[in-house]
DNA sequence: CATCCACCGGAAATGTTGGGAC
DNA sequence: GTCCCAACATTTCCGGTGGATG
């Protein structure tokens, strides 16, 4: 249901593309030039780094958006498609309507991709390319910077961990990376960013300038800013204020969670499941042999059957990739090879 | 200076699944 | 159908790590 106050939540479902980027005007002009670039003389292979909820992907489909429809483009989120085939299955139906099965070898895949891409122009975007890469190395990457063609395709690589893709050498240097890095948020601007959704989406004096502040001042992450300022749109009665927007903080942050897991399994659930309850209970830093055990348990009672330990170090490296935990690594020393593990802070 | 901590993380093995060729 | 193949999630196996301790 829609709370009252809100007249329009357009602006806050996740799918909204604001039409002009507040504070994102430098990296807007950049990447829109080097893709129109590409157009007549060439496309460059980008990769987009920055921080969560700093306005990597949103920006990059804005502006794919206007190139002209002759010019085919993909998009592919990292997250699921986190092989070399289920990326190549994407892009292939991206670009040719049809969608094909998972019984394929990768070379028939790569075959009929060669065979689509040598004559159009292509844009292909790899979000979260992290996931990919740690899954499965720069297979994906070696086969693109391998096409016939390449002035007639460009590659997008977006990344909140790495101002360089982590890739061989060899593949890297054959790709020809531009890198453009988006800066974290101010907490002026995340401010501003958040009272220009407020205008299009909240009746009229309906959220205090002190609910703004405050958000402003704990976050820098926009997707974090959207659930809180929707959450207290739901408790607030006809306005938003400083005190509501205190109320809400929690459920915001679930919320956003909640969002960041929904396109990884129940396992990696139970395992971020477990290692806030054991935060909580063990104070803020725990070790990551601690964690499985934990997770066994919960499994035992929800009635899974529980991964391997070996499974879960890898759901661990996952939930940190997503900047849900933040991890020290020990390799050796009297703490023996392991990890101390806390959640993410600076958010 | 040898030993120990404690699990990291690479590599190979296993089991399941869908597809094409016959 | 049957057979073989590759993709993929997961398990199994195990060598490796370096500061503190005695």
């Amino acid at each position: 249901m829609v709370p009252q106050i809100i007249e329009d939540m357009t602006p806050f479902k996740t799918s909204y593309i604001p039409s002009d980027f507040v504070n994102r005007e430098n990296e807007a002009k950049t990447l829109k030039s080097m893709v129109s670039q590409g157009l007549d003389s060439g496309y460059p292979n980008i990769h987009l780094y920055g921080p969560r909820g700093s306005g990597k992907t949103h920006l990059t489909h804005s502006v794919l958006k206007e190139l002209p429809s002759k010019v085919n483009t993909c998009y592919v989120s990292c997250l699921q498609k986190n092989t070399q085939y289920k990326a190549l299955r994407q892009i292939y139906r991206e670009v040719t309507g049809e969608s094909i099965g998972s019984g394929h070898h990768i070379s028939d895949l790569q075959r009929k991709i060669e065979e689509r891409t040598g004559a159009v122009q292509t844009v292909i975007t790899l979000d979260e390319i992290d996931f990919l890469v740690q899954n499965d190395g720069d297979n994906l990457l070696y086969f693109l910077s391998r096409l016939e063609n390449q002035e007639n395709i460009g590659i997008i690589t977006i990344s909140s961990n790495n101002s360089q893709l982590p890739i061989d050498e060899r593949t890297k240097s054959s790709l020809q990376i531009h890198p453009v890095t988006f800066p974290m948020y101010s907490g002026q601007q995340i401010y501003e960013i958040l009272q220009q959704r407020v205008e299009n989406a909240f009746t009229p004096q309906s959220v205090h300038r002190g609910a703004l502040t405050y958000i402003s001042s704990k976050i820098s992450n926009t997707k974090i800013g959207l659930h809180w300022l929707r959450n207290a749109a739901k408790k607030a009665e006809d306005v938003v204020t400083e005190a509501t927007v205190k109320e809400a903080e929690t459920s915001a942050y679930h919320n956003y969670v909640d969002e960041m897991l929904d396109p990884f399994t129940k396992h990696h659930k139970l395992v971020y499941q477990a290692t806030t309850e054991l935060i909580q209970e063990a104070g803020p830093i725990i070790r990551s042999g601690e964690i499985y055990p934990r997770y066994v348990d919960l499994c035992e009672t929800y009635g899974e059957k529980s991964l391997s330990q070996r499974r879960i170090s890898t759901y661990l490296k996952q939930l940190e990739l997503l900047h849900l935990i933040e991890a020290d690594y020990y390799y050796g020393g009297r703490k023996g090879k392991t990890r101390e593990i806390q959640l993410f802070h600076s958010f």
